[in-house]
DNA sequence: GTGTCGGCCGTCTGCCGACAA
DNA sequence: TTGTCGGCAGACGGCCGACAC
């Protein structure tokens, strides 16, 4: 069988799917439906599995905590340009903002096929601020990936132009059609949709001595659309409506920098806080994209998670903790370490913040790249009561309060390493 | 003579060359030289061959009036998103802000070539402000571009994969070194560096019947890193270091959408107008991004043009007029036009504002995509004593006095056509 | 004067199993 | 099990003048 090779490039199509229309909350992690108008859906396992297994997106509906400070992070990481002195303080706007999370859309960079979200916050009156504290803390809803799914990381030889794609044994046998082993040698016509529905066609065989799943024509084109490059990552997921779809996953680059060259990057960073301030003040909507794999954190978490790790855990300098990250072959492990410290990241700008106020020391010395600050929700502390929920209800507590000094009276921990 | 195919593609660097450290301004057009660190000279010439004919940057130190209506419609050209309503009203905020200009840089984007300016601009006091309008009124300093230069069109030909790049015959021998006619056929090899000081190498031949010049070798390279296509321009000029420069001008394609993934466009109109609010409140250094082939129309312009236009033109409904456009072929040519109206375009968050206050009806019917609205300062009244300058010096008058309506009382002109 | 084409040659793409890690 | 390679055949890149507008 011969593919032709036209029809493998479709036009680039403007994505923005509304997932707000329908949402079900009965499984272990949120399912969304999006349609807008004449447009075609945006798979939403599909997007997760480009945005990695840690990423999760808060239901609509639900009520979430927003940090500017987070925000800001990720304007940095995206235009390679910290915030500036000389931008303005708001003191009327507070290191948190609990919101309403009216709106969830998935997109899907043109260009690049980055993945990100937006989602449209509405802050809570300052009564119904106070109010959260009270409600009975549910418990968060972790992602979970898929299963009928495989990813690999490209090899030299992947993207080379000397040959096609080699398919993991397992991985064939999971995700991709039975093959019809009755032809010599076997081998079938591929058929994967990306994130913007474009099509793509691929010729799989099961070939060569040993007997291997190769992908061959239509895969260089592949490659060479997307600017594929050896470390990339490239994922397969076949959906319930027995739809094969395809993502990438880019390697992380040695941060390429985009200075966006339409507004300054003080001004970006000003920008976001005024609009949260401005929303602040009056209680109204205001929007914000989400890009989990330039985030260096999630700055919109669920409320729950928040109370949960704020109010509802203790921790303590020289406390063991654990906590997830992503591996390079795109599955999760542990990393263990000490907390070291507890104390403001910035404490002009923002006082008293929760946002990475935990300062902390890993146990492997190749914990280059691991933040040295985190934020109580994305850690796992280790009590010596482990494995299962205390049953002593715990009582509400505040850690610090507003306007008197920290619980910690520590404003700089130093190096504690146990 | 053949070229080894080696050494075409240089790593991109990122750009920003501080062009405030030397200034001449005995010129008809202002020169400026760049040095940053270590970094190399990014070519002014070339930035304004790129920027094409009608851009030109105002003078470091001198006094510009910057327009955050203008900025606005920059990033609502780049975003394809208007500003919202939900943007917050900044009522301190004039709808021009007379600034001291304390630096400017040309930058050129490591991904896309595309030309941009950041500049450094200081509000003046209030008391300042005021002082302005008595100066006197300098004539403005109209850009020139450099005589030793051609740009041309590319065409499908250029552009395929088949060929190389035929030079247009009047263009080689104007700007290209003379070839050595005892060789048969006469060639050379053509080194010309692009604004990221990159280095590209060009057969240059005149051959075939009838006889042409062509750049055959190195020219395939370089049309697929720069992604040209067929309706881009390319540019070579030739600087005062007998250095051979070249650049790239898109097409105006239809509309790139870039929402960014990083940052609502909402919030990119906050932050430029939050920006500009806490400098003026302030009186403190803000930073802007001017990029000329995005934006449709100048903000940033010298005040002397200003006080000129607002003060010392007299417009009126029914007056004719011209104004200077760019053509495809990437010269200047002029379109007449009649003044429908004079209003504000926004009278609910810019009252009396001069930004496109003028109303206008253009001649050719093929004015499809000329505004229908355009500020004092880039037209040309046609008054009956036209060709030179009133002999009799201009009182100064205020337009329209803040807080008084309008002289004009035409809130909206329609189309009074003539 | 210059845009496009047919002709022609050389390089590279891309499919194959061999082989080794 | 799978990454890389040599071998090989065919497609495409790219240089040439012909020719027409």
């Amino acid at each position: 069988m011969k593919l032709s090779s036209s029809g493998f490039n479709q036009p680039a199509e403007e994505e923005g799917y509304d997932v707000s229309k329908f949402l079900s909350v009965g499984q272990n992690y949120a399912v969304y439906a999006f349609m807008v108008g004449e447009k075609k859906t945006l798979n939403s396992e599909l997007w997760h599995a480009c945005a990695g297994p840690l990423v999760s997106l808060p239901p609509v509906g639900s009520r979430v905590v927003y940090f500017p400070q987070g925000h800001s992070e990720q304007v940095a990481a995206s235009t390679n340009r910290e915030a500036d002195v000389h931008i303005p303080n708001y003191p009327n706007l507070p290191p948190q903002l609990i919101c309403q999370l009216h709106n969830v859309t998935m997109h899907a960079d043109a260009e690049t096929d980055e993945v990100y979200a937006q989602m449209t916050l509405q802050p809570l009156s300052p009564q119904e601020q106070k109010d959260v504290y009270l409600l009975p803390a549910e418990l968060g809803t972790p992602s979970k990936q898929p299963t009928n799914y495989f990813c690999k990381t490209l090899t030299a030889s992947d993207t080379s132009t000397h040959g096609g794609f080699s398919v993991p044994r397992r991985a064939a046998e999971k995700v991709f059609p039975p093959l019809d082993y009755t032809q010599q040698p076997p081998a079938q016509e591929l058929i994967a949709r990306d994130l913007h529905d474009n099509e793509w066609k691929f010729r799989h065989i099961f070939r060569g001595q040993p007997k291997r799943h190769l992908l061959t024509t239509g895969w260089s084109v592949f490659v060479s659309a997307k600017r594929l490059v050896a470390g990339d990552s490239v994922l397969f997921i076949w959906n319930e409506k027995n739809q094969l779809l395809l993502g990438i996953r880019r390697a992380n680059r040695p941060q390429t920098v985009m200075p966006s060259s339409v507004l300054s990057s003080d001004s970006m960073h000003i920008g976001l806080l005024a609009a949260a301030a401005h929303a602040a003040a009056t209680n109204s909507r205001f929007t914000i994209f989400y890009n989990p794999r330039a985030s260096p954190s999630e700055f919109v978490i669920p409320l729950t998670k928040y109370v949960k790790a704020v109010y509802h855990t203790r921790v303590s300098v020289g406390m063991r903790f654990r906590m997830l990250f992503e591996t390079e072959e795109s599955s999760v492990r542990r990393y263990m370490g000490t907390i070291t410290g507890i104390s403001d990241l910035d404490s002009v700008r923002w006082p008293n913040s929760h946002w990475r106020s935990v300062k902390v020391g890993w146990d492997e010395s190749t914990a280059g790249d691991r933040q040295p600050r985190v934020s109580l929700w994305e850690i796992e502390p280790l009590t010596t009561f482990p494995m299962y929920p205390s049953p002593f209800p715990l009582r509400l507590r505040r850690p610090w309060p507003s306007g008197l000094p920290s619980l910690y009276g520590l404003k700089d921990g130093g190096d504690m390493g146990i």
